[in-house]
DNA sequence: AATACATTGTTTAATTCTTGACAAACAGGC
DNA sequence: GCCTGTTTGTCAAGAATTAAACAATGTATT
């Protein structure tokens, strides 16, 4: 692993000053100095130079940093620069949602397939794709080669399909399931999201009022 | 503030705390150690111990945790002993899924409304609520004070009608709009989600394989 | 009841993360 | 071209977080 010594901190804010940098780009901001875009996210501005210092050089004494450019760095650190093909399991509410909400292009991905164990939803558009039964999966993995899969089943389903997946070629998850995926595989990756803890979350701060704060 | 000196380290974990006793009571789990629980949880037995000792001494020295407790002691720091009523803002492919896949109550929140702009969505049923249309939602802030809303509105209007939602009393925000809400008032609860920076964080997994874990 | 064993609460140490400080490097104006 | 002011990259100090260690306390068994 060449970069394996970057912490687990700076990784997570990652995309959020690509975000930042995408937003100033759009506002045709050309250059912006550390001072200014950590006044802009609430960072200090000695975090965001020691940040992007873990990976290089992008910036300029006396001027500061080009969006455009700093921007790009960080995307390619991100992996944002390939396309890698990812399918969806479960069309439910929310797989619908995922499906049609995220733009998964501009996130280093590409929704390629949609699949769901009920018959009576196979063959429903989400967007420009259809929706396909899960017997079509094997042969659909074998044909196309997704590397990616978000996972939107019911958790007893996402537990058994997971090795399967893995055996096709998946190698990355994005789970909506209510459970925390951990994989033994070293070359797998995974991304656990959970609503519900986000709103627990939120109950907690709001029963303790005065700010808990996700970003700091 | 009674319990500031709580940091957001441990806040942060609470709800995967209580939602791995949750599991645990379910599968006929009436003690636990904190040793067996760090297993189970990827953690260290000294840091449960140490997170849980913030708020008191719920276990018992030669016999563990007793998980009902715990659990539910947890559940009331997390303030999900109260059911606040809360709104949901845009009907869109998100705000469906959120409205129908999400477990309000069982997340301290009572959903008790949906409102959308678009005047075509009002009247739609989710779940056993009716889309109303935005012209009433201030009437029923009025008449139901609700104290916390779902955004899934687009980001322009969020940004306008969030001191709106203010004034009509709403102290918790929960943000899936693209961008981060940051309140000035002290005594207004946010927490921002970025499905978009989540997948993004997937893209780095994949892309420098050897796994980035959200949890640590 | 006494002993062996398990497990907590808490102290102390190690590690990680964040902030502050400043020299080196550049931009921009004169 | 030189000088002033700005801003980076980096080093070092300071906080915060995590892990290890251990005494105190209780369980369970004989």
């Amino acid at each position: 692993m060449s970069k394996n010594s970057i912490s687990n901190s700076v990784i997570r804010r990652l995309p959020r000053y690509h975000r930042f940098l995408g937003d100033l780009e759009a506002n045709g901001y050309v250059r912006i100095s550390s001072r200014e875009l950590a006044e802009k996210m609430g960072l200090t501005a000695s975090q965001i130079r020691q940040d992007f210092n873990c990976f290089g050089e992008f910036g300029q004494q006396g001027y500061g940093y080009n969006v455009k450019e700093l921007r790009r760095e960080i995307g390619r650190i991100l992996g944002l620069d390939v396309c890698t093909p990812m399918i969806l399991l479960g069309a439910g509410n929310l797989g619908r949602a995922i499906a049609a909400h995220i733009d998964f292009r501009n996130r280093g991905f590409d929704l390629i397939g949609i699949f769901d164990s009920n018959p009576d939803i196979a063959g429903e558009k989400i967007g420009e794709l259809v929706v396909q039964p899960a017997e079509k999966l094997e042969q659909f993995c074998k044909d196309h080669k997704p590397e990616a899969a978000v996972l939107c089943i019911p958790r007893s389903q996402a537990e058994k399909e997971v090795d399967r997946l893995i055996s096709y070629g998946i190698k990355a998850f994005w789970n909506f399931t209510h459970y925390d995926l951990r994989i033994s595989h070293k070359d797998v990756a995974v991304e656990n999201v959970h609503l519900g803890d986000s709103l627990t979350t939120l109950s907690y701060g709001l029963t303790n009022i005065s700010g808990v704060g996700k970003e700091d």
